[in-house]
RNA sequence: GCGGGGAUGGCCCAGUGGUACGGCGGCAGCCUGCUAAGCUGUUUCUCGAAAUGAGAGCAUGGGUUCAAAUCCCAUUCCCCGCGCCA
C-alpha cells in the first residue's frame, strides 16, 4: 500500500508514476473523490461521538445524585440515531476507498526505464561463457551486450523434455493423469540434483547471514492479501476449499507476512530470511507458453531471499541480494544476464526489480530464473511492520529476491550441462549430489 | 473432535457496566562532580496546519445498554487434559 498522506500532499508524483506503468489514472481520481468525502464524513461522526460521550458522562454523575436522566436519555438516543446513519455511509465509503488504495502502485524508482512494452527492460550486465547454437548468434549477441565470451555449436542442442526422456528423469503423462498438465514427477538422479541445490542454497545462505526457514505452504487471506497486489493475483493462487487458506505461490508470501503487525526494534534490522518451500501457481493466462516439460509448471521448488531494512539501507540490500543470485549463478557456471525491469512490466509492489535470465541454450534464449526486488516501504505498510526510532515509529523496507528456482534451474543445467552421452554435474554441486554425471537410470 | 482455562499498549500486569491502574523497557528533558540513583514528561492508530483539540483502540466480528475491557452470541489463536494421528 502506497502513504496516503503522501499520496495527498503531492497527487503529481502519483499521477506520474501511475502512468509510467501503464495504469489508468482514473483510480487515482476515484480516490480523491473518496477520500474528501471520508474526510468530511468523519470530521460530523466525530463531532456526534463527541457530544454523546459528554452526556453520556453527564448521565453518570446525575445518576450518583439520583437525579432525572430521562431527557438526556433521549437526546443520545437521538445522537445514536445520526451516529448509526453517518457510520454505516462511511463504512462503504472507507471500504471502497481502501480497496482502491490497494490498486495504486508503488512509486518508481528514479533508475527505472520507462516502458510500455516486453522488450524494453534495460540491459545491464551479462556472465559466463555460453554454448550458441550458430543460428542463435545474432540474438545472444543482442541480448548479452555484445559479449564475445560464448563457444559455437554447429549442432542444436536437445531440448530439457527430450533430456529428460533420455535420461528417465521425469514422468510427465502420468502426472498429467493424476493431476493434469504442468506437473510432473522428478526422478532418479534428477530428483537427487534438486536435492542438492536446495541443500546447497541452504548452506550458501546460511554463510551469508540469513536465517533458513521452512515456512508455512499456506496462509489466510489476511496475509496474502498484505503480502502480494491481491487483487490482481488472485486467479494466480490455489484457495483451499472450506478453510480460509491460500497456498503459497512463493516463500515470499509467509516471509513477508510473518512480522506483520510488529514493532521491531531498530537494531534487530536487518533481518535476513531464506525460505525454502514449493510454489503453487494456477498459471492463468499462461495456455500454450512452455507447454512441455518442466520449464513452466504448477508447482516447483525454490529458495527465496527476503531482508526487512530500514529505508535508507534498501538499496545497498537491494545490490546485496543481486549479488547473492549472481554469485550462485557464477558458482553453478551458468551463463546469465541481468536486465532492469521497465516501468509498464514492474508489478505494482516493486519500485524497481532486476531480473536475472540464464542462457538455454537448446532454446536459445535468455529466459528469467531471478526476480529481485525492492518493494521499499509498500509491502511493509499493507502488511503494518515497524520499527521503533527516536522520532516515531517508522515501517521498514522490504526486499526480496530469488535464490533458486530448482525447477528451473534443472532444466538449466540439462541444457547447459549436457554432453554426448551423458548430463554433467556442476562442480560445487558434486559433493551434495555424490555422483559426478547423470547417465541412465539410477 | 470433546472438556476446562486464557488473550489488555513494545513487554509484564490490574481492572464484575460509568470511559484503561501500575510496573518494566524505550525516547526526551531535568538534577547530580561524573557507567549509579532520582525526578518530570512521553510511548498505538485516525482526522487536523496546530492545539494544554477531537475520535478510535482491551484477540476478531456481532448483540444488549444512555454507557461495554467488563454482560450475551459467534469466530480465531494460545495453554492444560482426553480422543485421533505421520
Amino acid at each position: 500500500m502506497i502513504d496516503i498522506k503522501l499520496l495527498r500532499s503531492d497527487k503529481k508524483i502519483f499521477y506520474a508514476s501511475c502512468r509510467a506503468r501503464g495504469f489508468d489514472t482514473k483510480i487515482l481520481d476515484k480516490f480523491f473523490e473518496l477520500d474528501e468525502k471520508w474526510r468530511e464524513n468523519l470530521k460530523v461522526l466525530n463531532n456526534l461521538k463527541h457530544d454523546k460521550n459528554n452526556i453520556t458522562m453527564e448521565i453518570a454523575k446525575k445518576m450518583k445524585n439520583n437525579e432525572n436522566i430521562n431527557d438526556l436519555k433521549n437526546s443520545v438516543e437521538a445522537i445514536n440515531d445520526n451516529i448509526n446513519k453517518l457510520s454505516i455511509e462511511q463504512k462503504n465509503i472507507e471500504e471502497e476507498r481502501n480497496k482502491i488504495i490497494r490498486l495504486i502502485p508503488n512509486l518508481l524508482d528514479k533508475n527505472v526505464p520507462i516502458c510500455s512494452g516486453d522488450e524494453n527492460s534495460q540491459f545491464i550486465r551479462y556472465y559466463g561463457k555460453a554454448r550458441v547454437y550458430n543460428e542463435d548468434l545474432d540474438y545472444f549477441k543482442k541480448n548479452s551486450g555484445n559479449s564475445d565470451n560464448y563457444e559455437i555449436l554447429d549442432e542444436k542442442p536437445e531440448g530439457h523434455l527430450d533430456l529428460l526422456n533420455k535420461y528417465n528423469l521425469a514422468d510427465i503423462e502420468r502426472a498429467g493423469k493424476i493431476a493434469g498438465s504442468r506437473f510432473y514427477f522428478l526422478k532418479n538422479r534428477l530428483f537427487k540434483l534438486e536435492l542438492a541445490l536446495i541443500n546447497y542454497a541452504v548452506d550458501f545462505l546460511s554463510q551469508r547471514n540469513f536465517t533458513v526457514m521452512e515456512p508455512p505452504f499456506m496462509i489466510n487471506y489476511s496475509s496474502m492479501s498484505g503480502a502480494t497486489d491481491i487483487e490482481t493475483f488472485k486467479e494466480s493462487l490455489y484457495k483451499i476449499e472450506g478453510d480460509d487458506l491460500y497456498l503459497i505461490a512463493t516463500a515470499e508470501h509467509p516471509l513477508a507476512s510473518m512480522l506483520s503487525n510488529e514493532i521491531l526494534n531498530e537494531d534487530e534490522l536487518p533481518i535476513r530470511v531464506s525460505g525454502v518451500s514449493p510454489c503453487f501457481r494456477r498459471e492463468a493466462g499462461a495456455h500454450g507458453k512452455d507447454t512441455k516439460g518442466i520449464f513452466r509448471v504448477h508447482q516447483f521448488n525454490k529458495i527465496e531471499q527476503f531482508i526487512f531494512c530500514k529505508p535508507e539501507d534498501s538499496w545497498d540490500f537491494f545490490d546485496e541480494l543481486v549479488k547473492n543470485s549472481e554469485d550462485i549463478y557464477k558458482s553453478l557456471e551458468i551463463p546469465y544476464r541481468i536486465v532492469n525491469i521497465c516501468s509498464g512490466e514492474l508489478g505494482s509492489l516493486a519500485a524497481k526489480k532486476y531480473d536475472i535470465e540464464a542462457w538455454y541454450p537448446s532454446q536459445g534464449k535468455f529466459r528469467e530464473i531471478v526476480s529481485a526486488s525492492n518493494d521499499t516501504d509498500y509491502q511493509a505498510r499493507s502488511l503494518n511492520i515497524k520499527y521503533r526510532t527516536k522520532d516515531g515509529n517508522k515501517f521498514v523496507n522490504t526486499l526480496n529476491s530469488t535464490a533458486i528456482a530448482t525447477e528451473r534451474i534443472l532444466v538449466a543445467i540439462l541444457e547447459n550441462y549436457q554432453r554426448d552421452n551423458y548430463i554433467k554435474i556442476p562442480d560445487v554441486l558434486i559433493p551434495y549430489t555424490g555422483f559426478d554425471r547423470i547417465v541412465g537410470d539410477d
